[in-house]
RNA sequence: GGCGCGGUACCCAAGAGGCUUAAGGGAGGGGUUUGCAAAACCUCGAUUCGUCGGUUCGAAUCCGACCCGCGCCUCCA
């Protein structure tokens, strides 16, 4: 398979560490405040990019870190007149049901920030020692001079750099406007930890490159994020690692494009997002919201409105009705020769395109040209019992990449309801019509859809 | 100022030199089916890929210029 490098610049073809074994580590969550939609666009892409290796046979080991420690936490915590603990425990608790809630699953690990201040206060100590690091009041920076590489991720001369316009009050003591802090000291009302390099708390990127290499040795296979982690972040954190071990951190780096909403990047800061919560609280379906994520190319700006999201919701329904009609009609005895075709066809070019950096346009493609294939045998009554269990599993294997389709629930109505549909079944078999299509209408307003069919009458769910 | 991404039908979105006089989905028109619907099927739908030039036997795909939108360079997925 092949993936879009960042280092590189170019796609490069997949190869692991060790046969068949992938190791992954994603950027998580910064635990200070519900995650938006934004958010969840890079966690369902790196999903997709989970599931896609698992189907392509690989075991992957799977590393998600959670910011509990940072300026946001810190603040977040104050203005509630909380304990940092209380604020993240909360919020990541909120992030385990998001994930769920949109059918993501679970990394290995979800290493705490909090949890490995020791071994980040050890590897400053250590880049202090060999010369990369230094120390100003209680504080510690990374060097980038002595980086010679540094800029190879974003593709950034050192030199060449502008300084931000931000500088805060504590770092006004760098030798270089852009190195970066290690380790923070002690300041008041903050929270901070005691070590051997003194009271404080660490920086930012210094988590990720404890905890990433922690589970996962050095070098490890993937490290994705969303693309505004190329610059700092990532690039920081490569110089971190690779001064430490004197080795290469990562080898492949995936990054997702933003999500827009207006036009503009959705973020906290702009006040322009939305979180899941709030377009489940509208009636959406979460897994229309996953099917947009997961729908446009990793790469590329994904826009989100209200309209795409009801498009998104009408190409589920499309795939969603194909396999109700699979499981709730009844077919006759025997096979169909071209459904086993179909599915052999349509199970190689999905797994080529997914293959190919995660053609996902592609790999739908190939999902409704079956979709229209296989309707098309049906309107011919050309599918038989045993075509009908082959299709079902097939869509069910292919499901396992895309996390999109219902699970299997029983399927129960109210009393009421079913007592509705056989006054209505009565009034039919009566030609009584008229009632027959108020109370069709009835239930429509109630939610439940009637379709009349060849086997009877049938129902889902608006 | 530096670096980067993108502009394809009404909307979303693939394609990255000939297989394509451009996939797939949504919306819309017409038809089949249906008591009527719904779902499904058939059918219509860009002679054209931001603009203008160039390279080539051949370009949406390569090169150049320009226009427009966005991102990063500062916390951010």
């Amino acid at each position: 398979m092949e993936f879009f490098n960042t280092l590189s610049g170019k796609k490069e073809i997949f190869k692991s560490i060790r046969p068949k074994k992938v190791s992954l580590y994603t950027c998580g969550p910064t635990v200070y405040d519900y995650a938006h939609i934004g958010n969840f666009r890079a966690y369902v892409f790196e999903d997709l990019l989970k599931r896609t290796l698992i189907f392509w046979g690989y075991k992957v080991k799977h590393v998600m870190n959670i910011t509990d420690v940072d300026d946001k936490t810190i603040k977040k915590a104050q203005s509630a007149g909380k304990s940092l603990r209380e604020v993240t425990d909360k919020y990541i608790e909120a992030f385990f049901e998001d994930i769920d809630t949109l059918n993501i699953s679970r990394a290995d690990h979800y290493p705490r920030a909090t949890e490995h201040i020791k071994e980040m206060a050890d590897m400053v100590k250590v880049l202090v020692q060999k010369g990369y690091g230094y120390k100003k009041n209680g504080s510690y920076y990374f060097d980038i001079s002595k980086f010679k590489e540094y800029g190879k991720l974003a593709k950034i001369n050192r030199n060449e750099l502008r300084p931000g316009e931000r500088i805060e009050s504590d770092e006004y003591d760098k030798k270089n406007a852009h190195d970066f802090a290690l380790w923070k000291e002690k300041k008041p009302d903050e929270p901070f930890w005691e070590s051997e390099i003194g009271p404080g708390r660490p920086g930012w990127h210094i988590e990720c490159s404890v905890m990433s290499t922690k589970y996962l040795g050095q070098p490890f296979d993937i490290h994705c994020g969303g693309v505004d982690n190329i610059f700092p972040h990532h690039e920081n954190e490569i110089a971190q690692s690779e001064c430490f071990a004197n080795k290469k951190f990562v080898n492949y780096w995936l990054h997702c494009h933003h999500l827009i909403v207006n036009g503009s990047k959705m973020s906290k800061s702009k006040g322009n997002y939305y979180t899941l919560r709030d377009l489940i609280k509208k009636g959406i379906d979460p897994m229309v919201i996953r099917y947009l994520l997961l729908s446009t190319h990793y790469r590329k700006m994904l826009n989100f409105s209200f309209e795409t999201l009801a498009q998104s919701d009408s190409a589920l329904e499309r795939i969603r009705d194909f396999l109700r009609e699979l499981k709730e009609r009844s077919f006759e005895q025997g096979k169909n020769p071209l459904v086993q075709k179909f599915i052999d066809q349509t199970g190689a070019e999905f797994a080529e395109s997914l293959g190919d950096d995660l053609n996902i346009s592609m790999a739908l493609k190939s999902v409704f040209n079956f979709v229209r294939k296989i309707n098309k045998l049906l309107s011919k009554n050309q599918v038989y019992t045993e075509d009908s269990k082959l299709i079902v599993s097939a869509l069910k294997k292919w499901d396992e990449v895309l996390g999109i389709l219902p699970k299997d629930e029983d399927k129960e109505l109210e009393a009421s309801i079913k007592e509705k549909i056989d006054q209505r079944n009565k009034a039919r078999k009566e030609k009584n019509y008229a009632l027959a299509d108020k109370i069709r209408d009835e239930l429509y307003k109630q939610g439940i859809i009637l379709e009349d069919t060849q086997d009877g009458v049938r129902w889902k769910k608006r």
